[in-house]
DNA sequence: CATAATACTATGCGGTGTATAGTATTATGC
DNA sequence: GCATAATACTATACACCGCATAGTATTATG
């Protein structure tokens, strides 16, 4: 799939997938690879991003000696899940116009 | 809106856009404007990676002393479209994802 | 006669997906 | 018992693309 289509998506998947749950990492991986191809070297970043962003809370935790960050959806990631919820009405309105365009392709 | 939502999707908007005329820049930015926010530096740029790719064939034509670039679609340009089309339905059920895990929101 | 409209070109920035690589622990299979 | 896979993060570096900015040059308009 062309990668362009994605951007956009992927930070809201994240939030999406997050939910009301206390989740970490890899477990968001694991969680999403099922329905969009995700890897580390996107995730992370993404996390990263939306922490600074105030759309997550972060809390270091200790599991089995490994260190784990478990994320939160703040009201703030709330938000931005509503924006775009908003602008997905006006991207479904230019698919619109390239269906009509393209009826004969 | 969110800047990123649109990436993707302004190629084929421009390719749909020319459709099976024989359309210039100036001409397709008046065209999609009502529909997509859109500039020169965002258009030319474009044009020139859908050339590069095949996607588009270029005749250049004096207009009242002004050199004009007529463009018009190829048939892997056609391909293009349908490909986008296609990866439209993965678009659809990635945002059922987020849909279905923030109905609350 | 100035301003707007037309019609291109070129440069550079910033956001983001992802490849690659590194570190370190725990669980599993032969 | 030891290699391999799974777990769980970090850091660096690249490429793509939307867009701002700026420049050039002609024609139409008030």
């Amino acid at each position: 799939m062309d990668i362009q289509l994605k951007r956009g998506l992927l930070d809201v998947c994240v939030l999406a997938a997050i939910g009301d749950s206390d989740a970490y990492g890899y477990q968001i991986i694991k969680d999403i690879s099922p329905h969009v191809e995700i890897t580390q070297s996107t995730l992370y970043p993404i996390l990263r991003r939306l922490e600074e962003a105030d759309c997550l809370s972060v809390r270091s935790e200790e599991y089995n000696g490994r260190l784990r960050k478990y994320y939160r959806v703040t009201p703030a990631g709330k938000s931005r899940i509503k924006e775009f919820k908003q602008d997905w009405a006006e991207i479904q309105e230019i698919y619109s116009f390239i269906a009509e365009r393209t009826q004969a392709t």
